[in-house]
DNA sequence: GCGACAG
DNA sequence: ATCTTGTCGC
C-alpha cells in the first residue's frame, strides 16, 4: 500500500514533531544574558583597574563539520581550543569522523550535527584538561532560528557552556532578508557602518550583521547561543577575526576538511545521547 | 500555489 | 555542506 516515499515523508514528520519538542524544552534553560565568570581582556587604560577582579577569557573553542563528496553521510567533527591572549595560536585540537544517520533539515541542524560535537567536548572535559573552554563559537545560528533555538543553543544549553552563533548565511526568520540585510549595510546612513542590528518585523532583536573584513561585502551574522548577551558576543567576534569568519571557527573548518581527507578510514559510530 | 529554508 | 578554474586585485 505504502510507497516508500509516503514511508518516508511520515517518518520525517514524526521526527519533526518530536525534535520541535525537544527544542521548547532545552529552550526553558537558555540563558540570554552575561552569566559568565569571565572578563573580555582589555588593553585601554580606563579599564586597566579592572584586572585583578575576575579572571580573563583565554580559552575559546571553535566547532565545526566537514563532509565528504562521495558520501555525504560521512562527516568530520572538529574541536578547537585558541587562545585570545597569545595571538590565537590553536592551543587544542580534536577531532571525529562518523557517518550520520539523521538528515539536514532547515530549524534542525543541531538533530545532526549536535551528537559528535558533544562527544569531543565530553572527553576534552572528562579529562579534566586545562584547556576547557570559557566560550564556545558555533558554525551556526543562536537564537536567530525559526523556533529560537539554533544549534549554538543547543550546543550551550547541553554543555553549560557560553556560547555564540555565527551564520555565514542568513536563515530567513520574522521578515528578515539577506538581500535586505546588504541594503541596509550598503545604505548611505550606514556607510561607514560595518554593525547593524537585525531586528525582525515584530520588533524583536534576532542578532548582528557584521562586514568584519574590510572589502567583503558579505557580512557574518552573530547571534546569542547561551550565558550571554548579544553585545558581549559581537565584542568577541571582533577580538577573534583576523578573516571574514572569526578564526576558532575558521580553524575547526580547515581541521575539520584536512583530517577528513587525511584520516578517511577512522569512521565511528555516533550514538545519540541524551 | 510559490518561494524560502543555518549546515 | 559540496560540486568547481581561473582570475582580477591589493
Amino acid at each position: 500500500m505504502d510507497t516508500s516515499e509516503s514511508s518516508n515523508r511520515n517518518h520525517q514528520f514524526d521526527s519533526n514533531k518530536n525534535w520541535v519538542e525537544t527544542q521548547e524544552l532545552l529552550k526553558n534553560r537558555l540563558i540570554l544574558e552575561d552569566d559568565h565568570t569571565w572578563r573580555l581582556p582589555t588593553t585601554t587604560q580606563e579599564h586597566k583597574e579592572q584586572d585583578g577582579m575576575g579572571e580573563k577569557l583565554k580559552y575559546v573553542g571553535g566547532v565545526d563539520l566537514s563532509f565528504s563528496k562521495e558520501d555525504p553521510c560521512i562527516a568530520c567533527g572538529a574541536l578547537v581550543i585558541l587562545d585570545l591572549n597569545n595571538d590565537l595560536n590553536v592551543v587544542y585540537e580534536d577531532f571525529s569522523i562518523v557517518k550520520l544517520q539523521v538528515p539536514y533539515i532547515p530549524g534542525f541542524l543541531a538533530f545532526r550535527e549536535a551528537p559528535v560535537l558533544l562527544k569531543l567536548l565530553e572527553k576534552l572535559k572528562s579529562n579534566a584538561h586545562p584547556f576547557y573552554p570559557q566560550l564556545l563559537m558555533v558554525d551556526g545560528n543562536g537564537i536567530l532560528h525559526p523556533q529560537g533555538f539554533g544549534l549554538a543553543c543547543h550546543l550551550g544549553v547541553l554543555t553549560s557552556l557560553p556560547t555564540i552563533g555565527i551564520g555565514k548565511n542568513l536563515h530567513h526568520v520574522d521578515g528578515l532578508t539577506q538581500s535586505g540585510v546588504r541594503k541596509s549595510l550598503a545604505s548611505e546612513e550606514n556607510f561607514t557602518r560595518d554593525l547593524i542590528t537585525l531586528i525582525g518585523h515584530t520588533g524583536r532583536t534576532w542578532g548582528a550583521a557584521m562586514r568584519s573584513t574590510r572589502g567583503s561585502s558579505k557580512p557574518i551574522f552573530i547571534s546569542v547561543g547561551h550565558r550571554m548577551s548579544l553585545d558581549t558576543a559581537i565584542e568577541v567576534v571582533k577580538l577573534t577575526c583576523k578573516y571574514r569568519v572569526p578564526e576558532p571557527i575558521r580553524q575547526a573548518d580547515i581541521r575539520s576538511r584536512a583530517n577528513l581527507q587525511k584520516h578517511p578510514e577512522t569512521i565511528h559510530i555516533c550514538k545519540v545521547e541524551l
